[in-house]
DNA sequence: CGTCGGTCGTAC
DNA sequence: GACGTACGACCGACGT
């Protein structure tokens, strides 16, 4: 180890297009996009607060072509040009980080990764520590005792040791590597049929492609014949991949001196950019002098009486947006009781009313039903619009309390989803961080996490206050922040407005209703199922010869594929033997344990999750379950629902569809439910313009059938029910964006005979194969794929090296306009149906929502009018080139209305 | 005793 | 590896 601070080494290039393509892209009010420059800025700006690094470089590739390209004609043909949108960032970026004080390097004729070896082997032979910074693992060649490389984006270090972890190799043959597996995306041809497997275990045997061609002679097989084929070529593989690391350069490691910033230019580029969290961040390192604005200071204040409480409801009453929160004593909206609220009017000024905090030495507060009083008639005015962050949350809260929310005009969770959906998480610390900068008050510093954490009417008010007071202040800053931002980018602020913040309270109401269940009879049903599975597991023990846990498939295992010695039919991805359903169904050929076990799984999983699961979460006053619905979740567009889960309630086997039995009506209603036909499909239709699936569905033909007819060539009256049984998974396996391999699994067919079902129903339907192709193009050309209303879905892998990931990003954007368009449209379809009940109120509600099917419940006088409204409003939600249909039934319990 | 990854299974 | 989106149960390893 040196005490030495270790030079840093910047992959400028590599993070430039991993920002531009990882992030939501994003404008100034002048149109130029910034997003790829704010996130190197940020990536840059976190690497040196961390090591406070003397010396440091930023490297670019240069303009032109290198000496790879003369050494390769095909070097790099498969990158698609720069997107005009991240050309333009490259100047601001290097005015930036010239006015910062970073040394920056572009060479011409040379990569930025050659510039780097260069650098960082002459600093590691002169002994210094460096720390290469990229996100490209192809530099994992440079790693040695002195060399690290750091991914600053996502924290990842790694030395030799964690080189030879990661790829299975030592630093010194990631070279050969890379030469033997090759790599699309810069076009390094490699070996055919040698993927990083076949390449990790030749380097093993032979440790390098010397190695390897010495004994190409003994490798059997396909491969091997691949490599005597392909011996010519490793050489300029070779060439291609190794970084070089003896450049000419005009300055050496000792050159690198970091500089003081240049503020004010820094100050000038920011305000021009509007990278408002940059501007911040200087003006808090800047010692907060004439720049300073007043959102940066904050001025909260812990209201306690009555004087002070009328002066903010003066400014909530005259503000033109106010931001609006609650503080509660339980996350459980149905049992949440209010605790303090919180406003602001004005970034950077915030108010805490305390009213029900009690913990010894607590101060006298409001009396908390004399201040909801007050605040009401404010609460429950349309005209008073409001922001909060998750405000269905706090409508619940408020309606515990009596008081319906009204005027909700924003939300930040739902403007942060809209804006990126692909961000896992939406609450409030993160938003905040993501987008301003700040990191926020987090909820267990003020109330603890654990088995210690109090409840927030025990949290003493001087940490109390400023925390919840914060929340007011920072939700209407990430509004200043956001709004712009979805107006600014293509529809979204369309999605957001009229999809998104109309279905707040439509789902509010939705999960206050909840849904009645019969527990009588799923305690019957559990007992049914406890008999039997008893009785299965005594013959799964005694088919097994020994007692075992049934549940545990790490001893299945041994049960099976030792003591019983029965084949290995197919492993899971940590490389242990399935025991999934369709593998237990292949032995259960061999041997009768496997059919024992699936029944008894297929009942334990009723028995847990439904029948013993479900009345634990009934509400006693009601007697109803009352889910969640999740509108920040599923990056399509889907709502998400736990707590309990009501959009996995079986319905595949009879055993199963006797859980929804319990689902009923109270007593002088009926369950109606109404669901989209094929509406993944007919998307597809609408999408790709193929003329013969939008005839089929014109026609009201059987899809599947239809499907097929065409892909057999048989007339549909003659088509089997196998054939039909295929044309069904070729359909689903569309939407999902399938390969060969995986139609082949779900059929058990051989590959080759899934590959000849597939080129025949592109060739009966070329416009759908046009439209899967022109999707993937254009989902690596623009990063994100859009629904029919122009919700967005980022897809930050789709340009990836790693082609897993790749291929994952590119299955993703096959199915999230199909699925992510059926989701605007149902969503769509709530809001015209909830409108329509609100207006024409006839005691029917909506109580369930289940991804392409509502379910109502209906006064059993107004049953037939309300199906066919319901029926004629599902059908109007979206003006698709084929029709909308919508199948509804009627029953006592949600099974019977199928 | 809580957390978390792995595996499996339910829905659309 | 290999077909998209979710939620959640159970097991078992690991850390407090």
């Amino acid at each position: 180890m040196s005490d030495k601070k270790p030079l840093i080494l910047v992959d400028g290039s590599s993070y430039l297009y991993r920002a531009f393509h990882a992030l939501p892209p994003l404008t100034n009010s002048a149109g130029e996009p910034t997003g790829a420059v704010l996130g190197v800025l940020n990536m840059l700006s976190k690497l040196v607060a961390e090591h406070e690094p003397e010396r440091m470089a930023v490297v670019f590739d240069a303009k032109g072509k290198t000496f790879r390209d003369e050494m390769f004609d095909q070097y790099k043909a498969n990158r698609p040009p720069m997107p005009d949108d991240l050309r333009a960032q490259i100047e601001p970026l290097l005015e930036a980080i010239e006015a910062m004080g970073l040394p920056m390097l572009r060479v011409a004729g040379v990569e930025a990764d050659d510039v780097i070896g260069t650098l960082a082997s002459r600093a590691a032979i002169a002994g210094w520590p460096v720390l290469v910074s990229t996100g490209d693992k192809d530099m994992a060649q440079l790693v040695d005792g002195h060399i690290t490389l750091v991914n600053t984006m996502t924290g990842s270090e790694l030395d030799p040791a964690g080189v030879n972890e990661k790829f299975g190799v030592r630093p010194d043959q990631i070279v050969d590597y890379l030469a033997l597996v090759g790599d699309t995306s810069d076009n390094i041809p490699g070996v055919p049929r040698v993927g990083p497997k076949t390449a990790v275990k030749w380097l093993g045997e032979y440790d390098s492609i010397d190695g390897i061609k010495a004994h190409a002679d003994e490798i059997t097989g396909k491969v091997g014949d691949s490599l005597r084929e392909n011996l010519d070529r490793l050489d300029l593989s070779r060439q291609l991949a190794t970084i070089v690391c003896d450049l000419e350069l005009e300055q050496g490691p000792d050159d690198l001196f970091r500089r003081e910033p240049d503020l004010s230019r820094l100050r000038r580029l920011y305000t021009r950019l509007e990278l408002s969290s940059l501007l911040r961040q200087l003006s808090q390192d800047d010692g907060g002098d004439s720049d300073r604005s007043r959102s940066d200071s904050t001025d909260y204040e812990i209201v306690l009486d009555g004087e002070g409480l009328a002066r903010w409801i003066a400014r909530f009453g005259s503000a033109p947006l106010v931001a609006f929160d609650t503080e509660t004593d339980s996350l459980d909206y149905m049992k949440a009781r209010i605790v303090g609220v919180s406003l602001s009017v004005e970034p950077g000024q915030a108010a805490y009313v305390p009213l029900t905090h009690d913990y010894p030495g607590a101060p006298d507060q409001l009396d908390r039903d004399t201040v909801l009083e007050e605040l009401r008639p404010l609460l429950e005015d349309p005209g008073v619009r409001k922001v909060g962050h998750h405000l269905k949350y706090d409508a619940h809260v408020l309606e515990n309390h009596g008081i319906r929310l009204a005027g909700i005009e924003h939300d930040t969770m739902l403007e942060s989803y809209v804006l990126n959906s692909t961000a896992t998480r939406h609450d409030m610390d993160s938003v905040a961080s993501r987008y301003l900068g700040v990191e926020t008050i987090r909820y267990e510093d003020v109330a603890g996490k654990g088995a210690k954490q109090l409840s927030f009417n025990e949290v003493p008010l001087e940490q109390a206050g400023p925390y919840a007071a914060e929340d007011a202040d920072i939700t209407l800053r990430i509004h200043q922040e956001l709004w712009p931002r979805l107006e600014n980018t293509g529809q979204l602020a369309g999605v957001y407005r009229d999809i998104e913040i109309p279905l707040i309270p439509i789902l509010q109401t939705m999960e206050r209703a909840g849904v009645l269940l019969d527990v009588d009879m799923l305690h019957r049903q559990g007992k049914e199922l406890s008999t039997e599975m008893r009785r299965l597991e005594e013959e799964a023990h005694d088919a097994a010869g020994r007692p075992f846990n049934l549940g545990s498939p790490k001893q299945l295992q041994e049960i099976l594929f030792e003591r019983l010695g029965l084949p290995v039919v197919r492993k899971t991805p940590k490389g242990q033997p399935s025991t999934a359903e369709d593998v237990l169904g292949e032995l259960a050929d061999h041997h009768d344990l496997p059919r024992l076990i699936l029944q008894h799984r297929e009942m334990a999983k009723l028995k847990s999750t439904y029948t013993d699961k479900l009345p634990s979460q009934v509400d006693p006053r009601t007697g109803r379950v009352h889910t969640s619905y999740h509108q920040a979740v599923a990056a399509t567009g889907r709502l998400s629902s736990s707590d309990p889960n009501l959009q996995n309630i079986p319905i595949r086997t009879p055993e199963g569809r006797k859980i929804r039995q319990a689902f009923v009506p109270e007593p002088g209603y009926v369950l109606v439910a109404a669901d989209y036909s094929q509406i993944e499909l007919r998307i597809m239709a609408h999408l790709s313009g193929d003329e013969g699936l939008i005839a089929a569905f014109r026609q009201d033909a059987d899809i599947h059938t239809a499907t097929a007819a065409e892909v057999f060539e048989v007339d549909p009256a003659a088509v089997s029910p196998e054939q039909r049984r295929s044309a069904k998974a070729i359909n689903f396996g569309l939407i999902y964006g399938m390969s060969a391999f995986g139609l082949a699994r779900q059929l058990n067919v051989d590959r080759s005979a899934a590959q000849e079902y597939v080129d025949l129903y592109f060739a009966r339907y070329p416009g759908v194969k046009a439209y899967m192709d022109s999707t993937r193009k254009l989902a690596r050309e623009d990063g994100y794929v859009e629904t029919v209303y122009g919700r967005r879905l980022y897809l930050p892998d789709i340009a990836s090296r790693n082609p897993q990931r790749r291929q994952y990003a590119e299955r993703s954007a096959i199915n999230a306009p199909m699925q992510g368009t059926a989701a605007d449209i149902i969503k769509r379809a709530m809001i015209a149906v909830a409108g329509w009940l609100t207006a024409n109120g006839n005691g029917s509600r909506l109580i369930m929502q289940v991804h392409d099917e509502l379910v109502l419940e209906v006064p059993e006088s107004q049953v037939e009018s309300t199906i066919g409204e319901v029926l004629s409003l599902m059908s109007s939600a979206a003006e698709l080139s084929v029709p909308l249909k919508v199948d509804v039934g009627k029953g006592a319990n949600w099974d019977q209305a199928h």
